[in-house]
RNA sequence: AGUCCCGUAGCUCAGUUGGUUAGAGCACUACACUGAUAAUGUAGGGGUCGGCAGUUCAACUCUGCCCGGGACUACCA
């Protein structure tokens, strides 16, 4: 005879712990994996985290839903593989190290050498590994540490390039431009990371200046504008791009309105275009009628009134005719959808090589590009006047007099071509480096041709199941919606080198998609004399700088200098993982797509775009089947968690603290994964003592009874046709619970399937199964109901360590085994992760009876309500309750045959003695009408708030009319309506002179008459509850006897000699002796109510 | 600035295709129950469902605008 294990308490750090070891000790990870060999895959991918930044709280969510259907799948029986990964490339790194040797990047090649700082990079990246593996350990994130990949590795870039190469082939990769913020100072484009940094953007004033455009008079505009010069007027506050000026653009729907006025500074009379809505911030006053006399420079007259579309194509003068624009046809004006009236004039200045949206419009529109600034931020020699002048300086903003911007603002002046003058105050990006403004500036770049395979993206993204939806048609969708092409460089030091090598002249290019490769065309380098043969043993900077490689019209070339987006890193992690194509075709062949990903909703531009992008242009195909994007995980009060706030949760310490199931299981039932949570440790002390606690205090009463009766569960199950109410509901109930779980794994809905899981163990199994069973336990012998009871309640607690088992896989193996390894012939089990997840019977699933047993508690929780309400405790006997149903026939015979199904349960349960069922409920129920409005207002529609009125002013005869009928006819509006049962809700309102409670359609009325013998028992039942708390405060067991000595009065002696064997049947007595007096010190005075009070001993029992 | 998510009780969250007294848990108060129970039951206080407008017989629910929190992307005359 095996005995089932008892605890002292609920340690849950403590079985972290052990559980732990265990794992360790017996491989159960590996043995998860192995057993499901030649088993359906069910394919993970993890996204990789960057080991160069402590693990918080957030990785523990984040990863808490990956391990969850790692789990879940396996134990539904598909392998499922779990390779993990590092993230080791991009510029946090860079920042890491360059912080910690105290240099900047100008000092790369300097103070450091590549090969030194990326060296340093290669340990920094690192640095954390250990605290992740320990992290991933401790919380049971199962996933394979010690197979990672990584992807400085050499294998890992193999594969990134024949990507790379594979692209390269089909024409997706190029060399083009942008428009980029760019640091003259620095001579190097920034990402907007860096621009990001804080104190980047700085409050500046900056000149700016309104400027005039001349119209070109031809065919169009001689018939739009009035004779005479007409300017459109724009504004600006880089007045240093204007001699790079290109274009201008309006907005399509904005209204324009040419107005005639005095130019300021020549005071001469002007005719000029802007929009309507703008024209208080340029004027006074403005008039539509002519008036000579108001002509001044704040006053406008407005002439004619146009839309933005109707301007397009129209033709201007240069404005500051320096050089011309090469590449198309410039100087018109254009439609752009980024205009606005916010500010300036409705009309914007467009010159493409110093504005990301202008370089996009000119380029849409073939308008060519002006570049007069070169690398530096000077002007070029083309501009003569302000050749080899710096642009923008923080010495320009300092003094602002003698700006090149102002220089340019007072030539146009000068020339009449300056409109209006100001200062203006905004918000400007500077360089984290050289604390110099940043300008836009068109810089070399390599692209993925994105764009060609968009709608092919877009479609197969319909086909990815997102959780939530709303990230995959909003924000994933829009974003397809919106592509542009993937700006793959970064001019860095720390990353996977662009494979592509190029003759100076840049007419022959060559792009590497292997070592092999690379060696080969080493040799023919080699051969040519270009360099020495050498053997490749690190893909990264700066040996593949130093390799030069010969064309085939044997010229020198060299390496295209960038480095590639580390988000390519990661989004090439399915093919990369396994070196593929260079290795493990087969194993990549399993495994993509990937069933199931999750990161959090940050990686939407980010991982699921790289992976989607990669997977779709070389594949054709999706990266991934269902994708659960979660939130963040926020401090208490709401706010982002950071280390400056010091609000920041120590994974470490919580998981210590209240073991690691608590905290997985909180994470989860908390919120829904995708919104973001409120992190309250609070909360997971709650999980602890509510979820937890329920279900081992379940496990405990089942333990301690079923080794009292010596139970090996060898027994016969006992078929459910003969277990009781209870069992076939709980079963019910349980079943139904594995249908609704299943379910919510299967949709990733692990919210949903923790709530609905804890909601049985609380409310179902602890508090309303094993509270109404509790007798059947302790009733001596080992009767087939008691067989029952324990088989009972050992399915529902084998099939809880199942279903819980990927939330909190701790706590499940320890119940699973626990109970499993208790059978005294089976094989002794090893894990609940080994096991497989339990699915429902559905012949086990009686709805009927669930509903049942819901008005059970019904009944019950309105019958405790009554007894609060009039003062009757519970251990008081009464005599009965009454219960009237539907007078609707059909109805009544299914509901009165449930009634006595569970009669006894309630009876018990409340402490009444009879429950009679009133059928005939004419004349004693006072009856409540509303019309059921669902179904009314479809009927009725407009006319409803008429009918409402009407029907709950019914009187009773109408009511019952209509409960009789089964409809009623009544007018309204002038139309005889037939309103039917259905189209009404009828409810019990009361019943004159009996105490009643009602919810919904129950009702409960109870006689609250005390009899004497009702009382007697009530007295006997309080007699009992104090010997079992004196009982219980001397720490008997629960099975020793005892002997009872009561002293006798006229206020409990009829109790005691009326209820005798029920007394020491309770208390386990087996003699009960009524006394005058006692004089022993363990003696106990107790009070049974208000007037009658005794004395009581117990002793146990001497067996000898 | 754009896109997306979130806003319901002091706190954490439910709330079906729109249907009339908006729910649960925690916390608080009182009472009850308890030989599995740091549990549970009953009752109570606590809400202008972020705001405004619209659609509708009917809006927490649908639409628009706005406010607040957050994320991502971008940074513009």
């Amino acid at each position: 005879m095996t005995h089932l294990p008892e605890y002292d308490s609920l340690n849950l750090p403590a079985i972290g712990n052990e559980i732990l070891k265990k794992w360790q000790d017996e491989n159960t990870f590996e043995k998860s994996v192995k057993i499901r060999k030649g088993s359906k895959p069910f394919t993970f991918y993890e996204g990789p985290p960057s080991a160069n930044g402590m693990p918080g709280i957030h990785h523990v969510m984040a990863r808490s839903i990956k391990d969850i259907f790692c789990r879940y799948k396996t134990m539904k029986g598909y392998q499922v593989k779990r390779k993990g990964g590092w993230d080791t490339h991009g510029l946090p790194i860079e920042l890491g190290v360059e912080k910690m040797l105290g240099i900047t990047k100008d000092d790369i090649g300097k103070k450091i050498s590549i090969e030194d700082y990326n060296a340093a990079c290669r340990r920094e990246v690192m640095k954390y590994k250990d605290k992740w593996e320990d992290l991933t350990r401790k919380m049971g994130y199962w996933v394979d540490m010690e197979h990672p990949y990584v992807t400085f590795d050499n294998n890992y870039i193999e594969s990134v390039w024949h990507l790379l190469k594979e692209l390269y082939k089909k024409g997706l990769l190029y060399k083009g431009y942008t428009i980029q913020p760019y640091s003259w100072a620095a001579g190097t484009g920034l990402s907007s990371h860096e621009l990001n940094q804080p104190g980047c953007y700085k409050n500046i004033k900056d000149n700016t200046v309104t400027v005039q455009f001349k119209v070109v008079q031809d065919k169009k505009t001689e018939k739009m504008f009035p004779k005479g010069d007409i300017f459109f007027l724009a504004w600006t506050t880089t007045p240093w791009t204007l001699p790079s000026n290109c274009a201008l653009a309006v907005g399509k729907n904005i209204e324009y309105a040419l107005v005639k006025t005095l130019n300021r500074y020549s005071g001469k009379p002007v005719r000029v275009i802007l929009a309507r809505e703008l024209l208080p911030k340029y004027f006074d006053e403005y008039f539509d009628e002519y008036d000579d006399e108001k002509l001044n420079s704040d006053t406008a007259i407005i002439e004619k009134n146009f839309k933005g579309s109707e301007f397009e194509g129209i033709r201007y003068e240069q404005l500051m005719p320096y050089a011309k624009p090469e590449g198309g046809d410039a100087f018109r004006v254009l439609l752009g959808d980024f205009v606005t009236t916010e500010d300036g004039t409705g009309i914007v200045h467009i010159a493409p090589s110093f504005g990301a949206d202008d370089f996009r419009v000119a380029k849409q529109n073939g308008i060519g590009s002006l570049t007069l600034v070169d690398r530096n931020g000077k002007f070029t020699a083309a501009v003569t006047d302000f050749a080899g002048r710096q642009v923008k300086t923080k010495e320009d903003q300092a003094k602002q007099d003698n700006s090149t911007d102002l220089a340019i603002i007072l030539k146009l002046k000068k020339e009449e071509k300056a409109f209006k003058i100001e200062k203006y105050e905004h918000n400007y990006p500077h360089c984290w480096r050289t604390d110099e403004p940043v300008i836009y500036y068109p810089l070399d770049s390599w692209f993925v041709k994105t764009t060609a395979v968009k709608e092919r993206m877009i479609e197969l993204n319909k086909t990815i199941n997102w959780k939530p939806e709303a990230t995959g048609t909003g924000r994933f969708g829009n974003w397809l919606e919106n592509l542009v092409d993937w700006n793959l460089s970064r001019s860095r030091f720390w990353g996977i080198p662009l494979p592509v090598w190029r003759t100076e002249d840049s007419s022959e290019e060559i792009c590497i998609g292997s070592v092999a490769e690379l060696e080969k065309e080493i040799s023919k380098s080699a051969a040519a004399g270009f360099m020495k043969q050498v053997k490749v043993t690190d893909l990264h900077r700066p040996y593949m700088d130093e390799i030069v490689l010969v064309s085939t019209k044997g010229k020198k070339m060299f390496r295209e200098p960038d480095l590639i987006d580390v988000w390519f890193d990661s989004g090439a992690m399915p093919y990369a993982q396994w070196h593929y194509p260079f290795e493990n075709k087969e194993a990549f062949g399993n495994s993509f797509p990937a069933d199931f990903i999750a990161e959090g909703v940050d990686q939407t531009r980010g991982w699921f775009f790289t992976l989607h992008a990669i997977a779709c242009m070389l594949f054709d195909s999706v990266a991934y089947k269902n994708v659960l994007s979660n939130g963040l995980v926020l401090d208490k009060h709401g706010n982002k968690m950071s280390k400056r706030l010091g609000n920041a949760v120590d994974p470490f310490e919580v998981i210590e603290k209240y073991g690691p199931d608590a905290v997985r299981w909180y994470l989860i039932s908390n919120a829904q994964p995708w919104d973001n949570l409120k992190f309250d440790r609070e909360g997971i002390a709650e999980v602890q003592r509510k979820f937890f606690r329920a279900l081992y205090n379940t496990y405990s009463f089942f333990a301690l009874y079923a080794n009292i009766d010596r139970i090996d569960f060898d027994e016969k199950q006992i078929p459910l046709a003969e277990r009781t109410e209870l069992d076939r509901w709980i079963l019910s109930a349980l079943n139904s619970l594995m249908m609704k779980v299943e379910g919510y794994y299967n949709d990733y809905e692990p919210m949903r399937a923790a709530r609905e899981i804890e909601n049985f163990v609380v409310a179902q199994l602890s508090n309303w199964y094993v509270r109404l069973s509790r007798r059947r336990f302790w009733r001596g012998g080992n009767s087939s109901d008691k067989i029952a009871a324990y088989q009972t309640l050992f399915a529902c607690l084998d099939a809880m360590a199942r279903m819980i088992a990927p939330i909190a896989p701790f706590y499940a193996d320890r119940l699973y085994c626990d109970l499993q390894n208790t059978r005294k012939g089976g094989a002794k089990v090893e894990s609940v992760h080994l096991s497989r997840f339990p699915s429902a019977t559905e012949e086990n699933i009686n709805p009927d009876l669930e509903e049942l047993m819901a008005t059970a508690q019904k009944i019950c929780s309105l019958t405790l309500g009554l007894r609060k309400k009039y003062n009757l405790p519970v251990r008081q006997p009464l005599k009965r309750i009454l219960m009237p149903v539907s007078s609707t026939p059909e109805i009544n015979s299914k509901a009165i045959a449930g009634l006595e199904k569970i009669k006894k349960l309630v009876l018990a349960e409340v402490n009444v003695k009879e429950l009679e069922i009133i059928t005939d409920t004419s004349g004693v129920l006072i009856k409540k009408i509303k019309p059921n409005f669902k179904e009314l207002g479809k009927k009725l529609g407009s006319l409803m708030k008429e009918a409402s009125g009407m029907i709950q002013g019914f009187n009773q005869q109408q009511i019952r009319e209509m409960e009789q009928n089964l409809e009623y006819k009544v007018n309204l509006a002038g139309k005889e309506i037939v309103l039917t049962i259905n189209d009404v809700e009828i409810v019990s309102e009361d019943i004159p002179g009996w105490h009643i409670a009602t919810e919904g359609s129950t009702m409960v009325a109870l006689d609250v008459t005390v009899t004497k013998e009702l009382k007697d028992e009530g007295i006997a039942r309080e007699l009992v509850s104090r010997i079992q708390n004196m009982r219980k405060e001397r720490n008997f067991e629960v099975t020793d006897k005892i002997v009872l000595k009561i002293v006798k009065n006229s206020g409990v002696e009829s109790a005691i000699v009326n209820n005798f064997q029920y007394i020491c049947a309770e208390t386990l007595a087996e003699s009960l002796e009524l006394v005058e007096s006692i004089d022993e010190i363990s003696a106990e005075s107790v009070e049974v109510d208000d007037n009658i009070h005794t004395s009581i001993i117990i002793n146990k029992l001497n067996l000898t």
